[in-house]
DNA sequence: CACGAGTACGTACCGTCGGTATGTCGTACG
DNA sequence: CGTACGACATACCGACGGTACGTACTCGTG
């Protein structure tokens, strides 16, 4: 039984023709939007027709999707590797959290993740989708972090949320501004900021204060919400 | 000269026939999104055509821009009088920050003016837009925390930014909760716990300040604590 | 009151674009 | 070597944004 069947030329040729159409997709996608970019375009910079197109995606919308997932695939394989690299936790997450913020300054990941995907593909379906790359990765970070004791008890969720909509409004921000680089930096020792403020403060006879404070949120650390 | 000029008929047929469609707009726009709702519908809710679109508006862009401007000064009223009201400048930020997340629930604001209009408008035009709303709101409050010394010294401009967003995001997420309620109590807080988390730590023993700090109830603190 | 002017619409139409139906060509396979 | 199927191309449809033009009504003026 042949399980690795010989690759043929036909799924090759096919498999290239996809990948021509998402790669036509993103350019555009990022320079126009969703809505300004037409189909035809798409096929014609991939020189390709609107059959092809149809017959790999079912329709805008998919290829949308495809070309989402091309990106985030492409942006998110660094941020792991950073993120799940050895070391303090507390280190390793902000430089996760400054390699973020570099990623958000490529017009792709600004325009086709942040600002468009919510809009095409739905709210609820974007949320969903980001679980699997930025978003889970955030998430996850923060769980590590609030787990050893390091962040403050609260949510895991709400706080993914919140953390995640400052870096994407910093993203638009450095994105916009007349000088980047300046931008990034305030940015980034803003955000940096943010985040040691939630930060718990092991001081001497604190801990035992906290302790006793925290009482009204138990649940934010055990359960894992569905 | 005659400045004030008599409001003749005919102007406020017009009028009403622009509030109508700009109403019809905000609805249509709500419940379907820009590119889901095709201009015949709106005029046909306002039981008009699209000439008179076309006389009012020079598009549907201009035509979202007005439900946008519609929507905004609609919840952006309460907001500023809340914000502006005489009394501790830190206790009525925070009234603020709570306010805003409950404008945040009604889903015209959330589609519109925060989903929807970064799109439509362009970001740049969007940001611009705020500018004069929610946005210069917030920006307006902080500088003046920053100024009575609450806040930490950092860029406003970006400060205001990432809270924005970090606003932003928290709207989003008790829009799409399948428990509204409970995921506006857990922004709520977790939002109040960032921006305690920015402001300035004035100790004489560590972190130990923020001992009775739990309950976030407490109306008569206007006691600096220098 | 007559009347010209200009505004506030309605109607018919055009171009574009997403999507579909159908044709065609080459490759794998018996 | 024929045939079945996958990988496209081509032609076309309907919906929608936008435009051109026609019309009725109002308002100022003599």
């Amino acid at each position: 039984m042949n399980v690795v069947t010989v690759r043929s030329r036909r799924l090759e040729y096919s498999e290239s023709t996809r990948k021509a159409l998402v790669g036509s997709a993103v350019e555009l996608f990022t320079k126009r939007g969703y809505a300004g970019t037409s189909l035809d375009e798409v096929t014609k910079r991939a020189r390709l027709t609107k059959g092809a197109l149809y017959h790999h995606f079912s329709g805008k919308q998919a290829l949308f999707e495809a070309a989402f997932d091309a990106v985030e695939n492409d942006f998110m394989l660094k941020l792991t590797e950073i993120v799940s690299a050895p070391g303090d936790p507390w280190d390793t997450a902000i430089a996760g959290l400054r390699a973020y913020v570099r990623v958000c300054l490529e017009p792709s990941y600004q325009r086709i993740v942040i600002h468009e995907a919510p809009v095409v593909m739905g709210w609820e379906r974007w949320r969903e989708a980001e679980e699997h790359f930025s978003y889970g990765l955030l998430r996850s970070t923060i769980e590590v972090l609030v787990e050893s004791g390091e962040l403050e008890q609260l949510p895991v969720e709400t706080m993914t949320r919140l953390l995640f909509g400052a870096l994407s409004a910093g993203a638009s921000t450095i994105a916009g501004a007349s000088d980047p680089r300046k931008a990034s930096a305030e940015v980034e020792r803003t955000i940096v900021r943010v985040v040691e403020g939630l930060r718990v403060r092991e001081d001497g006879g604190g801990g035992g204060a906290k302790a006793e404070e925290e009482s009204s949120r138990r649940e934010g650390r055990r359960s894992r919400r569905r």
